[in-house]
This record gives C-alpha cells, sequence and structure tokens, in this order.
DNA sequence: GTGAAAGCGCTAACAT
DNA sequence: ATGTTAGCGCTTTCAC
C-alpha cells in the first residue's frame, strides 16, 4: 500500500520547491511566505496529500500512540470507561491501542510486550485479578513508558493512578440502606486483596458503625461471580438470622443475587435490600430496578487518559505520583426500601 | 521515548558487524553463518532488544495495523465480536485500531479519516445506523485499504462481508414461537434500510407463512429504542387483538418489552412469549429470563478478521466479493413458552 | 558469509 | 524566504 499517497517529495518536485519548505508550509510556518504556504497547502489538498506518520514518528522520535489494557471489554464499566479515554485521546491527536487481559496473567505479560513493541509512549492499565507481579509494569517504565492505573490499581508499583471514590460510594450506599430501616446488611465483595474491594468493605464498616450497626464477619463474603452467588446466597438465606440487605461489589452480582431471594420467595425490596455497584444496563432490566452505585467510568476514563498525556508531554511534572479520586453517585431504583 | 531501546546499528557496532548482518541474522537467513546467528540472537536477547515497527513498516511499505470501526463498544455483541477480531489479529501479528462511531454519520466519517492517516492497510466496519452516503468507504478502497464489512453491511458499496443469518435466525425463532402456539406475533424491527433489520422481518415472514398464520402490518413495527418500547408496546397493549407474542431486534428491546408486559398485568411467557435477539447479558438476568438468538459474535469478529487479512496478504484473490455468513443459534429460556 | 550504500517519508540544524 | 544536508531505524540490492 501507500504509494497511493503523495508525498512530501512529489509536492516539492511539481512545485519546484525543495522538501524541506513544503514541510514548512504545510506547518504554517512563518518563514514561508504567505504566497508559497497558500500555493502548497492546496496542492496538498488538491491531491489528498496525507503525512505520514510513519515517518514522522520516526524522526522525531515522538509515538502519539498510547495503549490501554483492561481485564475485559464486555463489561459495562470497562466499555464506558474507554469510551472516556477516546475521547481524550482523539482531542489531543493520540491513537489508541488496546488489549485485553481476560483476567489472566500471562495475557496482561503479554499485553504489555505488544505494546511495548508497537511503541507506545504511555500506557493506562487496569489490572486483571490474578496480577501479583508487576515485573512487566517496571518493564514498561525502564523503557520510559509511562504508566497510569485506573480503578484496579497495582499496589507494588509507585504510578499515577485515577480511582473510584470506592470507600464513599460504600459508605454511602449503606448508609442509606441503613437509614431506609436495614439492620443486618451483608458484603459480597471479591478478593480482600484488590484495593476496590477492600476500600469498599471500609466504607461498609464504617457506615455500620456510624449507624450503630454490629459488623458480623459472617455476612461479609468474597463473592463476586454469577456461580459463587448461587451458591452461596441460598446457604446465606438459610441460616438463623438471615440479612435484610446485600451490597454488592457489582451490577451482577446483584442481579443474580437478587434473582436467587426472589426464587427464595423473599420479596425484594420488603423483605430485603440490594444494591449493585456499577449502573450500568442491567439496573433497568431486573424485575424490580436496581438501586446502584454510579462509577462515572467515562469520567475515569477521559482523567486517566488526560493524565497520562500531560505526563508524556511534560507538561505534568510532579515528581510523586498524582492519585485522582473520581466521585461516586447512588443511584435509587427499586430493589432497595 | 525510544532512545530507551537499542537499535540494529548498537547491536552491529558492539559486535563488530554491520547493520545488514545483523538484521539478517535476527531474520535466521541462512546466508549468515549458525555461528554469528547464534551471537546476535543471543545478544539482542540479552539487551533486550526490540526491532522499531515504525522504522521497518517505513521501509518495507507495509503496514501490520488494521482499523475498526464499530457505532458502539458498550454494546455486548460488539464488544463481543472485537474480542474475535482481536484474537485473529493477534495471530497473525496485527495490531487493531478501534474506533466508535456512536451511531453518527459524522464520526464515522472522522473514524476513516483517522484510521486513514494511521496509514492501516484495513479496515473492519459495521455501519451506524445514521449512515446513507459512503463516500468515506469509496475513499478508503480509492487509497488501497482493503475493506471488510460485518454485520451491519453497507449496501451502496461492494466489498466482502460476513453477516450473521439474519433470515435463518428470525425463521428459526418465529418458527419455535408457531409450533409452541403464538398465533398473533408481532415484529420490533429496526429502520427497514438496514439489511439486518430487513432480512429478519423476511424471515419472520415466512416462518409465519410456513405456519399459516396470516400476516398482519400493524403488529410489524420499527421499535428498537428503549424509549420506543416504552411508548410503543403499551399501545399494541390495549388494542382489539393484542399479540401473543414479540420477536425483537435485540435483547434490549426484548427486556423493556418484557417489563411493559409485565407491568401490563400480563404474563410472560403464559400469555405472551417475548424472544430477543444476540443472547448477551441481559437474557440471564431478567424475570424471567429471555429466548433469544446468539448471534455468535466473537465467531463473527473471527471471521471478519480472517478475511481481512488474506485479502491484505493477497492470500484470498477471488475477484468480487466475498460473503461468510455466520449461523445463529436459538436460546431458549423462559419467556417463551 | 558479510559489508556498503541507498532509501522509505519526514524534520531540523545549518546554510545562504 | 528557501535550499542543503543529514539522519531517525530498518531492509535490500548489489558487490566482494
Amino acid at each position: 500500500m501507500s504509494k497511493q499517497y503523495i508525498t512530501l517529495k512529489d509536492i516539492a518536485k511539481a512545485l519546484n520547491l525543495s522538501a524541506s519548505t513544503v514541510s514548512r508550509a504545510m506547518k504554517d510556518n512563518p518563514a514561508i511566505s504567505a504566497d508559497t504556504r497558500k500555493l502548497v497547502q492546496d496542492f496538498a489538498r488538491k491531491h489528498r496529500y496525507k503525512p505520514n506518520t510513519l515517518a514522522m514518528q520516526l524522526r522525531t522520535q515522538r509515538n502519539t500512540t498510547i495503549g490501554v489494557i483492561v481485564p475485559k471489554l464486555v463489561h459495562y464499566f470497562f466499555s464506558t470507561v474507554l469510551a472516556g479515554i477516546q475521547e481524550e485521546a482523539e482531542n489531543s491527536n493520540y491513537n489508541i491501542l488496546i488489549c485485553q487481559s481476560g483476567e489472566d496473567y500471562n495475557k496482561e505479560v503479554k499485553s504489555v510486550e505488544t505494546l511495548l513493541d508497537a511503541r507506545v509512549s504511555g500506557i493506562l492499565v487496569s489490572q486483571s485479578k490474578t496480577t501479583f507481579k508487576y515485573d512487566h509494569f517496571q518493564d514498561a517504565i525502564d523503557n520510559n513508558v509511562d504508566l497510569v492505573f485506573f480503578d484496579r490499581i497495582c499496589t507494588g508499583i509507585n504510578t499515577d493512578k485515577v480511582v473510584v471514590d470506592d470507600y464513599d460510594g460504600a459508605f454511602g450506599a449503606v448508609d442509606y440502606m441503613a437509614s431506609t430501616g436495614c439492620k443486618r446488611i451483608a458484603f459480597l465483595g471479591s478478593d480482600a486483596n484488590m484495593p476496590i474491594s477492600n476500600n469498599r468493605r471500609m466504607g461498609y464498616e464504617d457506615a455500620l458503625r456510624k449507624n450503630k450497626l454490629p459488623i458480623d464477619k459472617s455476612i461479609i463474603k468474597e463473592c463476586d461471580t454469577r456461580t459463587i452467588v448461587q451458591t452461596m446466597v441460598p446457604d446465606m438465606l438459610k441460616t438463623e438470622q438471615i440479612p435484610d440487605a446485600f451490597f454488592c461489589i457489582n451490577d451482577e452480582v446483584a442481579a443474580y443475587c437478587l434473582k436467587v431471594v426472589s426464587d427464595a420467595g423473599l420479596r425484594v425490596p420488603e423483605d430485603i435490600s440490594i444494591c449493585g455497584f456499577t449502573n450500568g444496563y442491567l439496573t433497568e432490566v431486573t424485575d424490580p430496578t436496581l438501586t446502584s452505585v454510579d462509577q462515572h467510568g467515562f469520567e475515569i476514563g477521559a482523567q486517566a487518559a488526560r493524565l497520562l498525556i500531560d505526563r508524556i508531554e511534560g507538561r505534568e511534572t510532579r515528581e510523586g505520583v498524582v492519585s485522582r479520586l473520581i466521585k461516586t453517585e447512588l443511584v435509587i431504583r427499586n430493589s432497595t426500601r
């Protein structure tokens, strides 16, 4: 391909100018006379000249591509974040290369590899659940590739990050449920090693304390997939003191929890309140609709991209790491009293 | 960036060889002695040499990046397709650049622009609903960039395509509903100009004919968003002869339709059967769960990418356009009798 | 079996 | 105000 497009040289030859003059004229360099500038630009437009970004990047040693690594794009949250990233990248004329780790450490390592091969100048990443070694990230940094984590940040490495205010989101949701009269609120979370889960749990516990409710470890569970919900929640409903509310790590867990609860003959929200986290598509189609904590995915993506690009272009020069916290918003629907 | 990485030249200097020898050695060119090859490769590995793809592509005039344009990534179907594309692209060492048109013609035009600027060698595209001019696609073709459409194909332009067997999927679903005793099946579709909608409607009508059911235009509607569902379906339920089934253009429409029907006091599936199309996340969380036609998005993506890469690399040489049809699969859940 | 030289398309320092 | 030159990192033809 590519010999389809005309080059600077072609323009130069056709107009009896040197390549450098053409190059300058295209960039509206004031050193070039207005006449020449117009001449060149008109010719370029007419012949549909497209600068060859490859050549430009090779020459200037700066690449306007950034990489993104997410666990899975099928999740509402991540695809929303991505939209934010794209918007911001587009505004700054950056292209983005997207990799999915599929929650698999090895694929994540390979993704970093791929991105470094493509010579991206920065990477935005939300870690896979199975990642407990961070050499691949260090690798990027060593190669002078800027790194910004979002949402699922990496505690093992010191870089910029943009995170949801998980603590506050959880606190607000649980506090709300307590205010509606819930006395025994269960927590369905993820691996305690994940900051997003741990921070929410702290928010959850503080909200209980504020409302003078006991903290009961027996209803604080690691329960973050459909399968686990379907075995664990029925068990919880068979205990002496069943919960009167569930605060869930995401909408999917909340939706399946709702189903299990309904199937057990309990009414939502009269008997049991349920709250999700994400505020995605699912929340509107369950019966009843689902109360959920909105994470403002688009905003997270946009801020992360902004931060990364600022780093790349040397506009963000603060030495230490920059952390940005994005506020959440409780969206109340019909699964809570 | 980049001066972090060592170059061919660096290796050559360190090993007292010429750059060309090193280049050949890295590619296991048999003209180079086994000793030299090993020497070079070991040194390269040790110093983490990464070939500069930019330089390579500039030199060889072939770019291993392909572009993808989808309406929106937040939709289950498109993100699934994308996973298939990525899998196939990765296998062939291609990178992919993703653009979202957001169902907006102007953004779609701009996306093509962006991709041509990045010098992709091919583009995979599923058209926006609002696209009725095709110059931007022709533009790509004129620039020798291969084009493969998937799902939402472009009728105004002659290129390769990979589509769901919409006719057959619709026929099967409607035939099934008829076989369970539904006598008055409504069709909630999209713009009749869209082949995906039109083909499904033909499948729908043929299934009715096969089952000796009348075709009634008054229950064949353009109804493809939540808002339209929420105004149109209630109206349909107020008519003399209300439908006893709804065949919907996608899961979202089906899910909202289900909600409207339930809210109207009708039972699903006893009074009314409902069937969606896509078979995504939503199908499992509605109450009752949703019968839906699986589109095999991953397979579509993989096939489309395969086809495109074969074209790019001159492996697919058939002159005319190649059309691949992907079979669907009816997944029966509880929203149909 | 290896090296020298040219060039992909562009930019930028240094002329003039 | 414009041109010359060199070079980004790589591949490839042509020599030896």
